[in-house]
DNA sequence: TGTGTCGTTCCGTGTCACGGAACAAACATT
DNA sequence: AATGTTTGTTCCGTGACACGGAACGACACA
């Protein structure tokens, strides 16, 4: 039942709805009068809402539980200072994210009014292989994972992802050197990227990125400013000042 | 079983965790096979995870599932770019704020690199009654909400918050006249706040505020640049430019 | 060695989750 | 207006599985 319950809320994504109960007993493949009962206890709960038109979205109070995430919570908390500095130097949409898997989650973005139509909403999750955040992750997440990614096929947002294995291989050799990572209309049309990773020890526990319009990159402008950023956050979760 | 589940979940509350075992029964009531059992269920589906040392804390699903809640995010992305502009008009710990019921929700807090110790995190609630925040809601809800919360006793975080329910009502109207909130050490010692509502129709829907050291708190200074940021973002739900 | 608390496993009992069937209401199509 | 379709909802007999007391070994402390 709680396997129940659970697949009815994970249908919400990754849009949070709003659904209608046909249209959730067709996305998790359960009955109607199933889906119909256990949506009821989640409105009770909280954890689902009833729009004005009597559809189901996702409820305010796993806003507030997932909040609380302690790994999530305290990875923001610490870097935001820094997606600060990085976004007043650039002026440009700035990331935060971390791998979950062999994917990418973001958990914070800054953007001014002028905000990029991007995919990557927080709490959303990409492909790391099309994300300038997920290149700067990989590259720097031992081999072994490295090498799963690479043998699977690589998934594709849009024409300019990268699919040829030995492409991103090189890529990432290259930003195992430099520290960062590039992306260019790889996730969405019309979108660049500079990403550079963050360390506590040896890995990368997470990654900040400067996405702008395709029009105006300017690499050598942005690479410095995420790199202080990044070290700067890695300093940080290594304890010192 | 879904209820054992959600009170299992929700006795994280406001920490995350991490928990034992034996604590969680504790604190939900559960006899400890029950409460094992659930854990276990909710591990595998990643709405908990178990620390190092075995204990539980919340998990990253939840953290995903949260950020997607559509009330919350469309709200705080529409919000984001006018905190942006109020946190570098006054390089101060900003929030933004819905109500909750009779508490306060913070949905974002943005500062610098000296960020203030607060209870205001992310998904936390407090009382209406304590905060600025709070005060700018209670002030645009509707008179019967007022009349509630004026009739129950009032919530004392601090030497500071305000018991006396006549005292209350006079800074309610004294912000239904200026449009904007104070708040002096109610929910932390040594921190002031300035706060303003935001309309989308004829009540708030939500706050922005600014905290402050009660040493450097300039009102005076502070007043423009949280009006300007709450009608801006007003307007903008209104669906202006 | 004794005493407390811990996490975990087992298993018989009884409950409550389950979903097919049937319902009325709203909408679409002719 | 008549028909067909899809909607959300209620009912209820059946059986699976959630439940938690009891007992276990592991560990810490005195």
């Amino acid at each position: 039942m709680l396997d129940k319950a659970a697949l009815i809320v994970e249908s919400f994504r990754p849009t949070g709805g709003p659904y209608r109960l046909a249209e959730l007993a067709r996305r998790t493949g359960l009955p109607k009068p199933t889906v119909h009962r256990l949506a009821a206890d989640l409105v009770r709960l909280g954890w689902l809402e009833r729009t004005d038109d009597a559809r189901y979205r996702l409820g305010g109070r796993l806003f507030e539980l997932g909040s609380l995430v302690p790994r999530r919570r305290d990875l923001r908390e610490a870097a935001l200072p820094f997606l600060q500095d990085l976004f007043e130097a650039t002026r440009e949409t700035v990331h935060l994210g971390v791998r979950e898997g062999m994917e990418v989650v973001y958990l914070e973005r800054i953007h001014g009014h002028d905000a990029l139509q991007l995919p990557s909403h927080i709490g959303h999750s990409l492909p790391l292989s099309c994300t300038g955040v997920g290149k700067a992750l990989l590259a720097f997440c031992g081999t072994e994972l490295t090498e799963e990614v690479l043998a699977r096929p690589l998934p594709c947002l849009t024409p300019h992802s990268l699919t040829d294995p030995a492409r991103l291989r090189m890529a990432l050799e290259n930003t195992q050197v430099s520290g960062l990572a590039y992306e260019e209309q790889e996730a969405v049309l019309g979108v660049s990227c500079i990403a550079a990773p963050v360390f506590a020890g040896g890995d990368a526990v997470a990654a900040l990125s400067v996405a702008v319009p395709r029009a105006r990159f300017r690499p050598a402008q942005l690479a410095p400013a995420v790199r202080t950023a990044a070290l700067g956050l890695s300093r940080m979760l290594r304890g010192g000042i």
